[in-house]
DNA sequence: TGTACATCAGTGAACGCGCGTTCACTGATGTAC
DNA sequence: TGTACATCAGTGAACGCGCGTTCACTGATGTAC
């Protein structure tokens, strides 16, 4: 039989979720560095001081949400990069995936995108570490490729970045347009699809 | 002879604008969703309700900044983008030019990675706004180009998107390295080249 | 040039408010026997 | 199973503090004659 939590584990479990959901959600219109201990303990229903049982402060807490919003992003990236079929079918599969996600989780989108670059360190720093681990997986798996044939591992590393870079900018430019219309929406994933053809054309006729 | 300004005029731009240097350093460690009207007025050394004389929120006072941030590049982008030579010399200039300007408007640079995806919706706004005039400017000159012979303008625009995209990715990157080493920052030039000689292939064999 | 009045950038006191943090506490859960 | 004690997630009062905004003001600058 499995290890069950007690029911103390279990019930701080709960509430910590619960802070982590309420502050994601008030995420949505300001930034990490405004947020307040009193917002986040008042939206969820508990006092400020229990904040404080599971977060020494906000920034510790947008360090969780770092793992949380981009640990959600692992399983999509391996499947993007290592699926079957040619560019185009790949693209086409990539750039569906991503709109997906971003439909699906927004407001995880919505804080990397905002705290990759915000005023709190340790977030940053979090965030800097974790996409590094994502270049270094489709790095691994851009290798496996027929194509990446005599590519070194740092133009490997090079293309991986810009890979991670690149879909980051689809994802937020997919945020921008979910609460506009379906033509909006689709424009979007036009220009993303040929600017990913263009950057695997650009692959295919490396040192070529 | 030209027209001067009052002496009253001129003692409020001053005003004015030591209240926007003011709040561009104290952005480099938050963002502008927590900056507060005092401390700008307070690091100026004026009275807070002196402030409303000039903005009506910080809000208002981070549009401006925009508008001072990104004017800057435009000059920039100009020289860059319509540059002569091959395509390893343009290359070249760009990955030189954009690593001067952010070692010449650090705090620029920063405020505009930060706030793009910001909690501020208007400033957001006039940063997509600036943005979308800069791809445009790209587009045009792109089309000057001999290489752009046979591309729709919809493809240039595509392709301006890209290039202002990822010159805004490495300035960021730029940035990062600006307090490390000369070798961190000569790595950042080197995969910044490398990516843009990426772009720049697949751009000579787009529908060829 | 001099005078009388208008303008308006910056002042300083005052306000009500929500903030982060401290502290001793409560009472349900966990543990040892 | 029952009892006695330990743990610890969440409480609620209290604190000092800085915030944004209001208001009537001051005095240098500008303007009309």
């Amino acid at each position: 039989m499995s290890h069950t939590l007690g029911i103390r584990q279990a019930q701080k479990q709960k509430t910590r979720q619960a802070l982590l959901d309420a502050a994601l959600g008030l995420l949505e219109e300001q930034s990490l560095s405004s947020l307040g201990l009193r917002e986040v303990t008042r939206a969820v229903g508990v006092a400020p001081t229990a904040f404080y049982r599971h977060f020494r402060s906000t920034a510790d807490l947008g360090v969780a949400l770092v793992e949380e919003a981009l640990g959600s992003l692992h399983p999509m990236i391996e499947d993007t990069v290592s699926a079957a079929g040619d560019s185009d079918e790949r693209i086409a599969r990539a750039v569906d995936l991503i709109a997906r996600h971003v439909a699906t989780y927004p407001a995880h989108v919505r804080f990397i995108a905002r705290e990759r670059h915000g005023g709190v360190q340790p977030v940053r720093a979090a965030i800097r570490e974790q996409l590094a681990r994502f270049a270094e997986e489709v790095k691994v798996a851009l290798a496996e490729h027929p194509e990446s044939a005599g590519w070194s591992d740092d133009d490997l590393l090079m293309l991986a970045g810009l890979y991670v870079d690149h879909m980051l900018m689809a994802a937020s430019a997919f945020l921008e347009a979910l609460e506009g219309s379906d033509q909006e929406r689709e424009r979007v994933a036009c220009v993303t699809s040929r600017q990913m053809r263009l950057i695997s054309i650009g692959r295919h006729n490396w040192l070529g």
